[in-house]
DNA sequence: CGTTTTGATGTGACGCTGTCATATGAATCA
DNA sequence: TGATTCATATGACAGCGTCACATCAAAACG
């Protein structure tokens, strides 16, 4: 009738297997923290949960399905950080343009596996595609109080691909500093200054 | 004394061995561009090429070198793209900036699996640092025509960066145009006119 | 010229991987 | 209580990168 869990607790079948599902998902963001992708196999990711390498296939379709559950994490939780910023009503639009982007970045520095794992995602999948939509349309509001609404767009493309290129020249080690004599915050900085500086000229004009 | 290689050609034992590093490092760069890096196996490259799957091991010390060499031919490649820019004398500093751009962007496009391997080689090995690094060097002369070159390291570092983040959307399928209303080219050009205006305004003062 | 050396290539074998078919066994329900 | 359902365990399979070893012809040498 119950039953006891890895941890003692006395759970219903339902919760434990959702508890399984939880440590399978929790023990594959671990391995590609500390090991990259080759670290995530489905036999370590059972054995770090406590299960059997068969396991993971009664809650995932496939392997490439629980890399995409990380991937999805990862943009919900990138995506309630720069909701959090909307909480912030003092700071400028700027200011709050600059947290969000570096907020991108941050990820790509502490952890660079699970960054890579966002973009390389099957964009197809329309769940995966939903979370990254989240984070787009949070930062599009955002984009849209420095620069106002008509230009929203292009300019949100324009900051979100830079900043996604700051991230990826600093995650693959591209971003030397002895070369170019600045590091990612000092980029997105730059980025927010000079789109800044931009749109007031052409409100002057 | 003599021996003919695959395509009936009289060579000698070492041109044929080059001849055969050369057709196992085109033919590992026909299957990424078709299938993907999942379809790069040393067994499809060695039967590509006509070889057996043992082969590549007299050639590369192992897979991932064979795959580093590929990277560091893209680099090159697109090192000599720019390179050539410098032979219109005619262009504009802000139009040759994006050619430039936009050939990096252009290789995203085109072969987006080479793309992701330039960026995701070990940034650790010196040939690979060296190709990247030449193009990197030939992107800053031309950075610095356009804003002058105590800014170049700076403003090419941040162009640089963009432009791999406009690349990366593109290839991730983040760039999708019914959300931005832009493509990539589109931004390529806001960035150059917005760094250029942000120059101008800046001698003005 | 005959002999030896060298080095590229082919092949068998190993452990590892993702995946499927099947068995097990306990929670759930009639 | 008896039947069912469903998460999990296990055996098996093909494909992978890689190594050890065998082969065999070109090259070097006396």
């Amino acid at each position: 009738m119950t039953l006891s869990n890895r941890i003692g607790a006395v759970v219903t079948r339902t919760e434990a297997a959702a508890a399984t599902r939880a440590a399978l998902v929790r023990a594959a963001a671990e391995l590609l923290d500390e090991g990259g992708p080759d670290a995530v196999t489905l036999r370590a990711v059972g054995a770090r949960a406590g299960v059997s390498r068969g396991a993971p296939y009664g809650h995932f379709a496939d392997k490439a399905r629980l890399l995409t559950e990380l991937a999805i994490g990862a943009w919900s939780s990138l995506a309630d950080t720069v909701e959090r910023l909307r909480g912030e009503p003092d700071a400028t639009p700027s200011a709050r343009l600059e947290k969000a982007l570096s907020a991108l970045v941050e990820v790509g520095r502490r952890q660079p596996h699970l960054y890579a794992l966002m973009f390389s995602t099957p964009a197809d999948d329309a769940e995966s595609a939903a979370a990254a939509g989240r984070l787009e349309d949070l930062f599009l509001a955002i984009v849209a109080d420095l620069v106002g609404e008509p230009d929203a767009r292009r300019y949100g493309a324009l900051l979100m691909s830079s900043a996604h290129g700051i991230a990826g020249m600093e995650v693959s080690g591209h971003l030397a500093k002895e070369k170019w004599g600045v590091d990612g915050d000092r980029l997105v900085r730059m980025l927010v200054d000079t789109i800044r500086t931009g749109v007031e000229k052409a409100a002057r004009d």
